[in-house]
DNA sequence: ATCGAAAACTAGACAGTGTCAAGTTAATGC
DNA sequence: GCATTAACTTGACACTGTCTAGTTTTCGAT
């Protein structure tokens, strides 16, 4: 009578750190993450309030833990993206669709992943600052291989324009997704003029 | 004996919202905008806790109410930037350096004016929404100026060039503030290739 | 097979939060 | 001078994150 693979036995879960994980995204979903509470959280799990602390040190590892597995599926949905493309030319366009279909896809996780609520008050977790980080490094190597294919000028230090272009997309991302300034309705004219701006850097 | 130029009477205040504003701006500037709270303020000003909840109907009204102060000082310091430009050339570069320096200047001001902490669960208020919206009308002007001056293609829509320039920036200022792939070591050549990006457009 | 340590979990409590309802005090217009 | 209204207070409610101390289960070593 192991136990594990039945249901949970009375005290011990067996797998509280992923269940937690699941009913967080269940109830961001629901209603933003000002919606989740770790007494909430608790609760729709089925355990005591305190329980969650056993594996989450504080609420922030636990947002910095949705995060990471945010980046994550972002960097799947990219690259799914750019392995679509059937010319060259149609990279960087893929890129940078790619990337605001994600953030308008998952508002609530593209925020975890850059918002504050994980990197200035929260002190991000050492995992999620080397998967943010790697996650960067991948785009500066795809601007190198754009530049070798002469989808961009060969000029400019690949980091600077990793950087500035990144910064671009990551501004319309919260632009949209705040309401300000920028509507959905012309949102493709945007990721069109912006890739013709990286093209011409 | 009016008294509004004498010290408050013991149950009057007289002066309260602009003592609030001025104590909630003095709470975030000690601690951040996590650090202000309501009660808190309140203490700080000296009066009961709900006392507040007579000049500003809610938490977000008041942060809104702060938000709006930042436009209209964010307005005056690019003016002023823009003002003590010797050639035109300059001007898109004053404007972009003087964006980023105010974001730098006053980060949690910065986060009021274009944070989710009014914009997205507050609902702003329409006074904040007006002011943030003749904000970027003014900035648009501008772009048609720069184009006139040759300084911009006259291809590109204003409005649309507006929302992307407006975007980089934003998204530098973003990822500079909250330590995401972007340190201040860089800024100025981050600058210069963005402003080069705007003007290849 | 037993026993002790460690891991998983609970109950209770504390200090804090935003804000509502009802009551009190001062100013203001007629 | 008085009624209306605006400014302000006290008390309370329902939350929040998380600490401490205790309980229950699991598991590895003997």
């Amino acid at each position: 009578m192991t136990s594990t693979n039945q249901v949970k036995t009375a005290y011990h879960h067996g797998d509280l750190r992923s269940s937690l994980l699941q009913a967080a995204t269940d109830l961001i979903a629901e209603g933003g993450v000002d919606a989740l509470s770790m007494r909430k959280l608790a609760d729709r799990v089925g355990v005591s309030r305190t329980a969650p602390y056993h594996h989450f040190t504080d609420k922030h590892a636990l947002l910095s833990a949705l995060a990471e597995e945010g980046f994550k599926s972002y960097e799947r949905a990219v690259e799914e993206a750019l392995a679509g493309a059937t010319s060259e030319d149609e990279l960087l366009f893929r890129f940078a669709r790619s990337y605001l279909e994600f953030a308008q896809a998952y508002p609530e996780t593209y925020n975890l992943m850059f918002g504050q609520s994980v990197w200035k008050a929260g002190i991000p977790t050492e995992h999620l600052k080397t998967e943010a980080y790697h996650c960067f490094r991948r785009y500066v190597e795809h601007v190198t291989d754009w530049q070798q294919q002469g989808l961009l000028s060969e000029q400019v230090e690949p980091l600077h324009f990793a950087q500035v272009s990144w910064s671009t997309l990551h501004g319309l991302a919260r632009l949209l997704l705040d309401g300000i300034y920028i509507d959905l309705k012309h949102l493709d004219e945007l990721i069109n003029l912006a890739v013709k701006m990286f093209r011409n850097a």
